[in-house]
DNA sequence: CTGTTAGCGCCTTCAA
DNA sequence: TTGAAGGCGCTAACAG
């Protein structure tokens, strides 16, 4: 058995409300009674019980971020904001992988809620369909009446009815902005390698791919549309697939970094060299993006500064339903180049 | 407010207790009850306060994983096993990071011990000085009183006298593995990039590739030992100090494979082919390792089965104090070869 | 400045 | 099969 606080006073000869007191330095004690409190804290080795404490305040202390797969860099990244940020004032974060399951993310919301945690952060894409959607607003709400905070991260509200503050990453203006620099080099034919299909980020960088194309008056090849996951698998087999049914095509956009080291390795298997023979570009700037060989041009996806900011909206002002917008920035390395004249 | 467990009880027309032995089913309750209790529950989107329960139970349900930093692929994999094998005994982890930093480390733990983790799993290397030794036996034993069980994983016990389980990683075998790997490949003149000093992964794997080369009788130049961490650009550094010295090498060992592939740059910069001039072979099996060109040969390590061991001993037979060693294999890719005649 | 008292929300006897 | 009562460990009034 834990020691408690009733023998941490015992053993200072004094009340537990003045261990109390003691530990919390929220009232007046006396110097010598401090003392011997403090000593026999550190003897017995006592911590105060987290639960004890919070079925007092009905709060916790903990932040809940719900995510994908941490170990993926995407999340990872953000993860760490988060982390980072609720460890200044003294929250523990609790990592829950969902699998990119909804089923897991709703249970994941429930064992949260049931630990009353602050704060819980969805983080990375949702999925688009109505029935989530309305799942989603169902749960939001129920949150607030746990008095458990909600922060979306890198994906839209689900509706305007649905509580919650919202980062979101300017996907579809990024994404412009890659093929932007992917046109302006003189590619005409691009290929495009998606993200899952039906998620909101996937859906986003496609729009902007294909707005992009659009402005500059350049038609899009829907059979170089491909679609995959964000996986270097997808990116490997995406080219794969473009090359064996013949496609033409001078560049090959990623819906991220993975899935443009896939596809560079694919493009390598095959004897087409990068950036000579084909531009490719990825997206979100992952760390591996210098490891890739040309090292990959991307689009930086500030992911801790993002992870950050859910924390500073999640414990700020309590009333707005505020939507921050993260900006994006194309950054030009040695997987683009002009297309072989010709 | 949230809604409480007497709320639930006075819709359904019941008393508290009965609420609770329907939500916990652990004993009779008429289905007519049952069913009128679930509606209200149902009605009134109730989840029960972990907190409350936890005091009871002197238990939480919750998983401490101590790590470095959760978005490091190497702890990123370790704690995926860990997470996926908790959450199947319906387990939330709670991942903090302690930038290794000792201080940071301690704190978590009172924090864990806190919320009455049910086991706190130290992941990753620790400070081999004879003090963290000392202070990190007395909160093995410290953690025993709170009924938390610990695991350290990655990293060998503090003490004989230190409680807890272990899950080792067979750090020096695996290098003095990939060692003979280069040295059976001709090599004789091979550099070698440590991780963090004073760390026993470091140390091991260091003594590791020291043992291979003396039990081949090739003698190790000291000049070719650089210092570093785990990141690719101590990796990077290491080489570009070492090719200022002006060193004479014919393969780079390094601590791990992120700094492998920072090398990898390092020598391609310096228009060194990989592995025709010079053979590079990393450690780990991280996803990068093959998104690096050459792919990297390294050595395997099962993050994630580590993870899912470490859970295993935590909740496995309370009195054995287990150590398990986990193997490594070589994993051989395109970034090791013969060295050039000569 | 310090002790006493009354719960926070839940579960577990003990009775009925 | 169900209800009433006590207490888990702690803190916030309220006295003193």
């Amino acid at each position: 058995m834990p020691v408690t606080l009733v023998e941490v006073a015992a053993r200072a000869g004094v009340s537990p409300a003045t261990v109390s007191r003691v530990l919390n330095g929220n009232y007046p004690v006396a110097e010598s009674t401090r003392q011997r409190v403090e000593k026999a804290v550190r003897e017995l080795d006592y911590v105060v019980n987290a639960h004890a404490r919070a079925l007092l305040h009905a709060t916790s202390g903990i932040v809940g971020v719900v995510l994908n797969d941490a170990s993926d860099p995407f999340f990872a990244g953000i993860a760490r904001g988060i982390q980072g940020a609720a460890a200044e004032t003294s929250r523990l974060s609790v990592i829950c992988n969902s699998e990119g399951d909804a089923e897991q993310e709703f249970a994941f919301l429930d064992l949260l809620r049931g630990h009353r945690a602050d704060a819980v952060i969805l983080v990375g894409a949702a999925p688009e369909d109505e029935e989530y959607r309305a799942a989603a607003t169902t749960r939001a709400k129920g949150m607030l009446t746990t008095g458990t905070r909600m922060v979306l991260c890198g994906r839209p509200s689900p509706g305007e009815d649905a509580p919650g503050h919202v980062v979101e990453i300017d996907n579809e203006g990024g994404s412009a902005a890659i093929t932007r620099h992917l046109v302006e080099l003189g590619h005409r034919r691009i290929a495009y390698v998606t993200g899952p299909d039906g998620r909101t980020t996937t859906t986003a960088r496609l729009a902007g791919f294909r707005r992009a194309l659009a402005d500059f008056g350049v038609e899009a090849d829907e059979n170089l549309v491909v679609h995959g996951d964000f996986s270097r698998q997808a990116g490997r087999e995406a080219v794969e697939r473009l090359l064996a049914a013949g496609r033409d095509f001078t560049a090959v956009l990623a819906a991220n970094d993975l899935v443009a080291a896939g596809a560079v390795s694919a493009l390598r298997a095959a004897g087409r060299s990068v950036p000579d023979d084909v531009s490719v570009a990825g997206y979100d700037n992952l760390p591996t993006a210098v490891d890739v060989w040309p090292n990959l041009t991307t689009v930086h996806v500030p992911l801790e500064e993002i992870g950050r900011k859910a924390i500073e909206l999640a414990f700020g002002p309590a009333d707005p339903q505020t939507v921050v917008t993260i900006p994006t920035a194309v950054v030009v390395r040695d997987s683009t180049a002009a297309p072989a004249a010709g």
